[in-house]
Formats: structure tokens, C-alpha cells, sequence
DNA sequence: CTGTTAGCGCGTTCAG
DNA sequence: CTGAACGCGCTAACAG
């Protein structure tokens, strides 16, 4: 193994000192630029990478971030990390990934051995389960941390999200026209703000139609299908409802079991429009419209804010691009 | 701003060395079980977290692998990403995401960086566009890398790959039962492994079948729309086949679109099996049967791989679980 | 079983 | 504009 080539290796070349090296590599404005091109140029022809561990244990700076979501196999957060990772890539940063699997404790897990120091900001969309309100308060405090798409309610704390209010309440109206007279809402997210936000727009939009304001269905944050079926199954038998506004696209394939099952015609009886995020969902259920989230542009605006945030330039959350889903009806849909 | 515990500050607080606390949180067989509880009590009522740069700078130990991959919002690898994940966790190890978007600029700039230092291993799944064979060899002697899905032909690499050959192989059988006497087969990974596997898989079945051996149809590497769709459209003009295999996803919607162009009925008078991770493709396109892989479970192989040659094992490629594709037809898939 | 010593490679003083 | 010296926090080697 023959060894690595160091700042030290290219000082002895050049006959100058290890600190002017560094100097030169970091470009600072006290090295003539003759000797500039001359460390620069060396260390191109020996290959010469700094060493990482060594510039941060230094520097306190990483040039890493991490994100922190449920699930990488999942149409919506897989093209978040698309975003995060082209934005990253443009400020020279590396990008980390954890997965917490909807378990909050895995999140507070991961969120601890970063403030270490093994990061220099950390994007997340919390887990469902949340409710570690404290946790996240202390967390904000240690290191900078954007909250994108499933945030919660903290003062002062970043986070990029979409219309949830404006989306919710379009889709119910949506409903509405469509001639449904009895709306339910499952919700998924009830510890979250943004499923707080969404339930909202819901509401408001069956006060402004003039329909019945119903409670919302609550189903089990964790992932038992059992369950989540059978919350389904009660209140579809108890309310028969004619319309349905899922808040989390998990809900649309019991929902139909369960119709079926209960032997209701599911586009004639009973709309359904689901928060989705597989864009190509409508096409496989034929009865179901989606609201799509811009999962992409969310990912970018997130990371460009947290870059914002590590530059330490006033964050100006309202000078970003404002974020909109896209309520996609069954209709609209052409093949691809 | 307070300061950070330390190793030095548990040993200040304990009377003992820093050498012995630092030993202790390792586990090392040389302390006293009675040191090691007190340590690590203190450590978690300080909330010590061992800083990694330091570590890292010390032991040329990173626990972080990186994962070089086309592009995160595919089905195929964000799954395997999702595998590669699990298993890095079991290990305690942290995961560092790169796309290359088929750049194989970016691949070799992604790699240059993760020489220095950065990741303990590398998996890559490799651009279509590659060529850089030389680099690649150079890379694995610098550092442990394991190829999954897509790889190359380098002695010596580890490469975790399902049955590329067979698949291909059974999904023109598939086609030649069905009918087809004339099967074309459009190439997408001419440059690599991966391609030429599925390419002999193809022109063994055409010649177990007594079929037409034909040329394969290469379509550009870079993702130019038009030129994907003029080299199908003058394949299907110039050949008229009744039968196609796809190497790729990319070329099935194009293929689609040529066919209703020309007039051509497709379930009827052609039929289509494509190389695709979308489960529900199939559903999408009613002519359609696809042959999906198992990403997920790629990603675990491929990541236990790189464990054993990062814990200094023999790695026994063949102990290793086979990774079978799997011929999705149209006429079996229900619905989710 | 525990402690002492000596760096890992880099960036930041401060002195020329 | 350049260089000498120090230490970031940790771990490997060696002594006791």
C-alpha cells in the first residue's frame, strides 16, 4: 500500500510550507495566485484528495447533510431525495439517508448520533407516530434542521410543506360537485400538522357546501392492515358515506376491500380521492382521483433552504417557490 | 455554546485514562466488565456521542458505505437502496447516496471523492454509458466495491446480479409459445454485463425455438426521446415482428406509441415483455408482461457482500442467496 | 486489567 | 505574502 498524498507530501515538492498549501487549496485571499496554480496543479497530477476526517475534526465543518424519512421505497419521499441530492451535489455536499420505518424511536436514534457531528444540517420528514414534540425542540436547538412535507408544530423550526389546506379543501369541494352529500375523512396523520392542515381544509369545505360535519376517522398510525381495515369498515357502515377523502394514500386499497366486500360500487356509490403520490395510481383504480404532491420541487426547495440556513444567510422562507399538489381525476388521465 | 463531552471529559470524571474509557466504549475484551458498566453509565447520562471525524481520522474506520446509483426515483433501486439501508443499519454503518443520471463524468468524479477516505465501501450500479473499464479497475483496488445489477466485467469484482441470462431466456421462450415467430430484441445496456447476459439469454432461446436469429436492436445510451423512438419505429418497419423483448423499461412506452402510429394491434399482432421494476406496469399497459427483479432483496445481498469483505471474511459468492427474476404476465395480475 | 505516549491530516493562530 | 507550531478527539502500540 503505497501512501496517501497529504498536504504534507505536496509542501516537500514544492519546497513551500504545509500551511501555504492549505491555504492555496482553500483559495484563501492571503496566497499570490502564481503559487495558487502551482499547488493546484501538483496536486491534480499526484491526485491528490483532502482528507475529509481530518478537515472536519478541524473544521467543524462536514460538507454532509442527512435526511431523515419514513421510507425510501415510496414514489413521493424516493423523488424528494432526487431533489435534495441534485441541490447537494451543486453546493459540493454529501448526502446521508436513514429510514425510519414509521418508528419514532429509530428516529430519535438517528437524530442522536448526528449531533455529533457527523452532519452539518439534517432534513426529515417526521415519522407519523411522532409525538416527540420535546425531542425535536431540543434537536433544532444543536444543529440546523429543515422539516419537509410531514412537519410538526414548532416555533421557529423550518419547514416546507404544500397547500395541505388549500389541496384538502379543493378535493372535498371537488366531491361536492360530483353530487356527494355525505364526505368522510381518514385520516392518518392526526398527530401531525400537516394532517392537522388537511383536516381543516376538509372541514371548512363541508361547512362552505353546506354539507354534514363529520368526525374524522382516526385510524392506527402503526401499520397493522387488520386494523386499518376494520376502522374503514365501521365507518363506511356507520356513516354510509358516498364520498371519501383519504389523507394518506395507504388507505385507498383497504377502502376498497372493504367496499367490495359490503358489495358497494365503488365510482357509482362511493368517490374516493386519496393525498397520493403515485402518480400512476389513478390509472390502476379506475375510481380514484389522487391529489399529487410536487415530491421533486419539495425536495430541492427543502435542501436550498437548509443551504440557505448553513450559509448563514437570513432564511426568507416566503421568497421560496410556493408548492402546490395536483388534483389528478380519474378522467384527465391518459395513458403514461 | 457549551462544551462537548469527550472521551477526556468521562476519564476526568471517573479517575480513570482516557485510554480506558475510550477501550470501554469500544467493548474491548481488555477491561473489566465494572469499568465498562461505569463508562457507559456515564456516557449516557452525559449523552456522550464518540465524535466520528475523529474516529474516522484515527482508526481509517468510517462506518459509512456509499451507494452509487443512475437515478433514486426508479422503483428498482430505491428498493434496493431501502435493502442496502436495513443492512447497513444492522451493521451500524451510514449510508451516503449519489445519482449519477448516467453521467459516467459524475460516476468518476463520485468515486475519485470516495477514495479519500470518505466511505469504508462502495456499491455501484453502473451507467449505461460506462466504458471506463479502466477506471473501475483501478477503483476496486483502492477500496472494497460491490457491484449490484448492473455491472462489469472485471476479474476479480464482486458483482451481485440476478439471472439475467435465464430470464431473458424464458421470457422468449414465453413469447415463442405465445406464437411469435419473429422476436426482436431492443438492447439498452449494449456496454454492459448486465446487457450482454440478457442478449445471449435471448438468441439461445430464438435458436432453441428454431426461430430467426436477429440483430439486436441498439438504441442510444443517452435518453434522447426522438432517437429511441426512430430506432424502434425503424426496427418494427424494417423487421415487422410479432414479438418483442426490451432490455429496459425506458423503451416501452415508446414502443407504444410507434405501434399505434403504425396501426399496429398490440396484444394482437405484437406482443411485448420488457425488463421492468414497475409492479404495476403491467397493469398499465394491457399488452404488456414484464420481467421484474428483486431489488429489494439485491440491495441486502449486495450490501451482505460488502460486509463480509469489509469484516475481512472469505466472501462466498455462491453461499450467497439466489436472486431470481420473475415473469409477470398480464392475464395473472390482480389488481394490487 | 489499566495507563502512557504518540500521532492520524488538517486548519488556524501568530510571527516573520 | 509565507511558515512554524499547536491541537481538534480519538485510538494503536506499548508498558506496567
Amino acid at each position: 500500500m503505497k501512501r496517501n498524498v497529504t498536504v504534507k507530501t505536496l509542501a516537500e515538492q514544492l519546497n513551500i510550507s504545509i500551511a501555504t498549501v492549505s491555504k492555496a487549496l482553500s483559495d484563501s485571499h492571503e496566497i499570490s495566485a502564481e503559487t495558487k496554480q502551482r499547488v493546484l496543479d501538483l496536486a491534480r497530477t499526484l491526485n491528490y484528495e483532502r482528507n475529509p476526517a481530518a478537515s472536519n475534526l478541524r473544521s467543524h465543518r462536514t460538507s454532509t447533510i442527512a435526511v431523515i424519512i419514513p421510507d425510501v421505497a415510496n414514489n413521493f419521499f424516493s423523488l424528494a431525495i432526487k431533489g435534495i441530492e441534485e441541490i447537494a451535489r451543486t453546493h459540493n455536499h454529501h448526502v446521508l439517508i436513514y429510514q425510519t420505518h414509521e418508528d419514532s424511536a429509530a428516529e430519535i436514534a438517528f437524530t442522536n448520533s448526528l449531533i455529533s457531528g457527523r452532519v452539518d444540517g439534517i432534513l426529515i420528514s417526521v415519522t407519523r407516530s411522532a409525538g416527540n414534540l420535546a425531542h425535536f425542540q431540543s434537536l433544532i436547538r444543536q444543529i440546523p434542521v429543515v422539516f419537509f412535507d410531514r412537519s410538526i408544530e414548532i416555533p421557529d423550526a423550518f419547514s416546507i410543506t404544500t397547500d395541505d389546506y388549500e389541496s384538502a379543501y379543493q378535493a372535498t369541494r371537488h366531491l361536492a360537485e360530483k353530487g356527494c352529500r355525505k364526505i368522510i375523512f381518514l385520516q392518518g396523520l392526526d398527530r401531525l400538522a400537516t394532517g392537522q392542515r388537511r383536516l381543516r381544509g376538509y372541514l371548512d369545505a363541508l361547512n362552505d357546501s353546506g354539507l354534514e360535519q363529520l368526525q374524522p376517522v382516526a385510524l392506527a398510525a402503526n401499520t397493522d392492515p387488520q386494523l386499518i381495515r376494520d376502522g374503514i369498515r365501521q365507518a363506511i357502515i356507520g356513516e354510509k358515506p358516498d364520498g371519501v377523502l383519504s389523507s394518506i394514500e395507504e388507505f385507498v386499497v383497504p377502502c376498497y376491500y372493504v367496499c367490495r366486500e359490503l358489495g358497494i360500487d365503488m365510482p357509482g356509490a362511493l368517490k374516493l380521492v386519496s393525498f397520493s403520490n403515485l402518480p400512476t395510481a389513478p390509472l390502476l383504480h379506475p375510481a380514484l382521483s389522487t391529489i399529487t404532491q410536487p415530491a421533486f420541487e419539495m425536495g430541492r426547495v427543502a435542501a436550498s433552504c437548509l443551504f440557505q440556513i448553513l450559509h448563514k444567510r437570513e432564511v426568507d422562507l416566503l421568497s421560496l417557490p410556493g408548492l402546490h399538489s395536483q388534483l389528478i381525476e380519474r378522467e384527465s388521465s391518459a395513458l403514461v
